[in-house]
RNA sequence: GCCGGUGUAGCUCAGUGGUAGAGCGCACGACUCAUAAUCGUGUGGUCCGGAGUUCAACUCUCCGCACCGGCACCA
């Protein structure tokens, strides 16, 4: 029997479950329900990743240790998972012993194999920000800057992985499957990548206590990426060689948002070579979704309500928006007011509407399901559009073009609808004509019965009702004309896609996790003393010039007057203030940064902003004098 | 700054070296079985701008503009 394996990313649940990580997940639920329906045996895996440093923090702030915290949120994603009909077959947390035990023998091999070295970070470290100072950052008395502490010299041993012995082997296989990476945009950008070769990456953190040690060496956490590819191998029992294992690997698709393509097209089929395991045959990154236009962003409460549309529309609906609106591997903008209109047009008025009046139009006529005796115009080729449109349907999921797919489908519906204009089946029900007529009913519900069948992996509650409607108690999915029973007794259902009248729309309702989710999180770790905070020297100050740096988009180099003297200050805002627009504004100044050198431009100082998704100047609420501390 | 992509109807997007396409919207008509549904017809475009190659350019080449993405960069 064939096989097949797809995977969703874990997902950090370092907060509740968001529409892109609905939108990665549905797009591989249709995969893997359309696989099931071909026949094949397939494995579907999401879960969460649960030892990543935010969920460290978010714990913390919750007063929770990570763990109560991952209990806590982790049923969370199997929530949504099960509203929006998502078939998985395993949700993985990385908190399991088989994934502990998995990512251990997986760091193992790669040891064994020589692929894992140790060697020494050394430099200047401070204690209070743990981390290393590179040359250039490096005054000469070597103080910390933040804390004002001696920097000390230290070394710390660190483990490595060997990525830059695989880049020829990855640039081979890059050139020998060109359908590696979809789309090709993101395949090119990854070989450009490529081709201007790869660093071996660290793999380990000694700093961080959330984690799964080095079986080698305990006091050593694996790097979270490293530990969270392997999970598409641990959750199969790669530990144990088990049979799931065997029977799924290598993956045939790893799906995902763009943004995570690079770990899993470099790094992850890289580590596989080094532990001798085949790769995975597809990477999928999808483009993101936005939403009227705008960046989703927590900060600035830009979010896509997914309760409200799914309690308008239904779960099918939404399902069918995202992958019907959008080219998949472009970013899609999502619209409320386009769902709506797909809704009516394509759902309601297309599909429902057929649906609903062959089988008014059977039920008055009929008692029962007629047989096919009649044939005549038009019937040739519907049968034969049908397998048309199967043939077409099936090279677009090859591609995950989903939208030109569901398109493919709706052109069948569009033509059946049409079957019945042309036929004129309703003034057919004459004795010498009622013959013609049940044969023209059983073609177009037929059609509906394989249109069912098509849809089921896209939208499967709506496919399950059609079935159920047109009488069939098992469902048929079988993609092959004339299955259909005739003799069955049907009764006219509810309307599978009631129209919706945006006029009786309630404004949206803001619910309790909307406000939530509309404010921002305090990322906030560690407290710093009030003698540490005075040490800053905030001032204000007036940009009086402002031009921007060659050989650098962001950045701008401004001459800010702060009262006793004129400071020039390198800031990263040239792509969200024209510089005309900056002269004459006050803005707060730290003054007592020290200095550095950006893109051969001198910098005293920094100007404070809000920097989220969009980056704004603070600026004191009315004019003060020019100097005036910030405290 | 380097690399790549996109720019076509009001909207979302296909597309080809030889008279511009689909869906939605809009207008009109047909039908009255059906969820104010369906079917038909029509409306609608300097195919971003400029130059070049060609008998012929929306398509190929070059230049420019705008937007998007990747890398660098963000004191």
């Amino acid at each position: 029997m064939n096989t097949f394996y797809v995977t969703t990313p874990i997902y950090y649940p370092n907060s509740e479950p968001h529409a892109g990580n609905a939108y990665t997940t549905i797009a591989a639920d249709v995969l893997a329900r359309y696989h099931r329906l071909k026949g094949y045996e397939v494995c579907f895996l999401t879960g969460v990743d649960e030892h990543a440093a935010n969920v460290f923090n978010a714990a913390k702030e919750e007063g929770l240790t990570p763990q109560e915290y991952c209990d806590k949120i982790a049923p969370t994603f199997v929530n949504l998972w099960e509203r929006l009909n998502i078939s998985h077959d395993i949700f993985f947390r990385t908190t399991s012993d088989i994934h502990k035990r998995g990512a251990q023998k997986f760091l193992n091999v790669l040891y064994e194999n020589g692929d894992v070295y140790k060697a020494k970070y050394e430099g200047f470290y401070c204690i209070s920000c743990e981390k290393f100072f590179a040359e250039k950052e490096l005054t000469e008395d070597r103080i910390c800057p933040d804390h004002k502490i001696p920097l000390q010299w230290l070394e710390e041993e660190n483990y490595f992985f060997r990525l830059s012995k695989y880049a020829d082997r990855l640039l081979t296989h890059f050139n020998d499957n060109p359908d590696f990476v979809y789309p090709e945009t993101r395949r090119n950008e990854l070989l450009s990548f490529l081709e201007s070769g790869l660093q071996d990456v660290s793999i380990s953190r000694a700093s961080l206590s959330w984690g799964i040690p080095f079986p080698f060496d305990p006091e050593h956490i694996i790097y979270i990426w490293i530990e969270a590819l392997s999970n598409y191998i641990t959750a199969l029992g790669y530990e144990t060689d088990g049979e799931q294992f065997q029977t799924f690997w290598p993956a045939d698709v790893h799906m995902m948002g763009k943004d995570i393509t690079r770990f899993h097209a470099l790094l992850w089929p890289a580590m596989l070579m080094a532990a001798d395991i085949p790769l995975p045959k597809h990477i999928v990154g999808h483009g993101w979704l936005t939403k009227d236009g705008e960046a989703l962003s927590k900060t600035r409460g830009i979010f896509i309500d997914m309760d409200s549309d799914i309690a308008t529309y239904g779960v099918d609906a939404f399902r069918y928006y995202l992958l019907r609106e959008f080219s998949f591997g472009n970013d899609g903008d999502y619209r409320p007011s386009r769902l709506h209109e797909r809704y009516n047009a394509d759902l309601a008025n297309d599909l429902g509407n057929l649906l609903n009046r062959v089988l008014g139009l059977l039920n008055k006529n009929f008692d029962a399901i007629p047989e096919p005796t009649t044939p005549g115009e038009f019937d040739d080729e519907i049968k034969t559009l049908a397998h048309d449109t199967l043939e077409t349907f099936d090279s677009h999921m090859q591609t995950f073009a989903y939208d030109i797919a569901l398109e493919t489908i709706w052109e069948f519906v569009r033509r059946i609808n049409r079957y019945v204009q042309q036929t004129q089946v309703w003034t057919l029900a004459k004795p010498e004509t009622k013959p013609r007529m049940g044969t023209i009913l059983y073609n177009s519900l037929e059609a509906l019965r394989f249109i069912s069948a098509l849809i089921f992996p896209f939208i499967p509650d709506t496919a399950d009702k059609i079935q159920r409607q047109i009488g069939s108690t098992d469902s048929d999915y079988t993609l092959e004309w004339g299955r259909l029973k005739a003799g069955k007794k049907v009764a006219k259902g509810e309307p599978i896609f009631p129209r919706v009248d945006l006029k009786k729309e309630k404004p949206p309702q803001k619910t309790g996790k909307t406000k939530s989710e509309e404010q921002p999180k305090q990322g906030k770790t560690d407290l710093i003393s009030f003698t540490e905070f005075q040490r800053m020297d905030f001032r204000v100050g007036r940009i009086i010039s402002a031009e921007p740096i060659q050989g650098a988009d962001r950045l701008l180099k401004l001459i800010v007057d702060i009262g006793t003297e004129k400071r020039q200050v390198v800031a990263g805002i040239a792509e969200h203030y024209p510089t005309d627009s900056l002269i004459g504004k006050q803005v707060i100044v730290v003054v007592n940064l020290e200095p550095a050198t950006i893109r051969n431009v001198e910098s005293h100082g920094m100007v404070l902003a809000a920097s989220g998704d969009s980056v704004v100047l603070t600026t004191p609420e009315t004019e003060v004098p020019l100097g005036t501390q910030v405290r």
